[in-house]
DNA sequence: AATATTTTAATTGTATACAACTTGCATTTT
DNA sequence: AAAATGCAAGTTGTATACAATTAAAATATT
């Protein structure tokens, strides 16, 4: 009868890290121990278990005698962010194009077809999630101890970053979704031949698009268009 | 009466994590709940969400049903350790330079005196903390959300792995510590001067140097000397 | 009326009892 | 004697009651 418990609590796990990552959960919000305690039929013991594994990956914060919250999000985030990702994924996707078996190869391209899928038919919160797992499995791919605390860290706002982008509000944020995915094609493929070189250099191209959008969504398209004119950006 | 209890849950939280790094508690090592509940006057629940704490940082290991751990050491991690370091210490000491306040600069200064000190007259473990805390202070400096998590991982077996070689057993080891020493005045240096490029060089000079303690132990001296000859490897 | 102060309710933290699981030992079986 | 099974002791996980703290409301004070 363990066994039940302890699929309760993966549960709850779950739950908070997706409602995390699609800002079902805003950033900052707080969580109610009681609710959650009777909407999980969990006790607070586990429950607070939960909280902690979370907090230490970098979901939730913990503030002493005043429960828990999500990890908030501040405009220097997203400049700490974007300094400190290039460097890492840089580094993940040479060590996993140098490390990865064809077993994890194989969930690689799984998960690119996921993403493509979820890119059709899937919803903002479907492609983040399928996006995450795909960078995920680079992470074990590389199979560094130091280096995955701070990838995980950044795939978490990742996601989150990335909930704003995947639901493109206009011709060019589209086009720059399935430019991601040939991106992720090409990840594949360097990985696939070994090549540590070429996926470095892609983890940097991944960025960097993954930068333009927030561009595009932080100033839309047109603001920026001369005076006089009511075209938009020509997309590429 | 509640600050008496948060007293006793730092106080293990603390004791644990300087007998992990120091190596009192060896890799690897269980844990006992009953005992260390006991030994702190707390109970089974904050005991557990310490470990939890602990655990999240990359001090211990827990097990479903079979309790915590020390987090192991294996030889692959000495390899993922000098791959991972020279980058992530890089990054650190190059947003240092660039962002630390003065107050900061003022406990990094402070934190150098207390390693000399230790390099004097205190224990390898004195040595080890004392250097541990000069580099988180670093990191308190950098400032950036998603480098920390590796770096703080990479402090705790940065400790371990110096407890080996902060009791030198030769001349050249003992003069690689007076190094090290002259490495931080450098970081402190550049890192005042707000000079980003000499505090990065400085980061991989210093793991280097590390490296290089780390051969002098796996391989001693005098074992390399050309045969017939008894005298030492001339220390530079 | 605006600000302090006290009281009350709600929330978080700890201790403890109990249930589930693991492990080592003894007994049985082949 | 070796392997398998069952039992007992010890350890880990959960629920719950209670204590401490915080937040909110109500009352008093200027």
């Amino acid at each position: 009868m363990k066994d039940a418990s302890r699929r309760k609590k993966t549960q709850l796990y779950e739950h908070l890290k997706t409602a995390v990552m699609t800002l079902a959960l805003t950033p900052g919000e707080d969580l109610d121990e009681a609710t959650l305690s009777e909407e999980f039929d969990l006790s607070r013991t586990p429950l607070r278990e939960v909280f902690r594994l979370l907090a230490g990956e970098g979901y939730l914060e913990l503030r002493e005698n005043r429960g828990a919250r999500v990890t908030g999000m501040s405009y220097t985030t997203l400049r700490d962010f974007f300094l400190a990702a290039p460097m890492i994924y840089g580094a993940i996707l040479r060590l996993a194009a140098k490390n990865a078996t064809t077993a994890q190869l194989a969930d690689l391209k799984a998960a690119q077809e996921d993403f493509k899928t979820a890119l059709r038919s899937g919803s903002g919160a479907d492609r983040a999630m399928a996006n995450n797992l795909f960078h995920e499995i680079t992470g074990t791919m590389a199979d560094n101890t130091y280096l995955l605390p701070s990838f995980k860290r950044l795939l978490i706002d990742h996601a989150r970053i990335g909930m704003t982008f995947y639901q493109p509000q206009d011709q060019h944020m589209a086009e720059n979704l399935s430019v991601a995915s040939s991106q992720h094609d090409a990840i594949i493929a360097a990985i696939e031949a070994g090549d540590e070189a070429a996926a470095a250099q892609l983890a940097i191209d991944h960025w960097n698009l993954s930068r333009d959008q927030i561009e595009l969504f932080v100033t839309p398209a047109g603001l920026d268009v001369p005076l006089g004119s009511f075209a938009r950006k020509t997309p590429a």
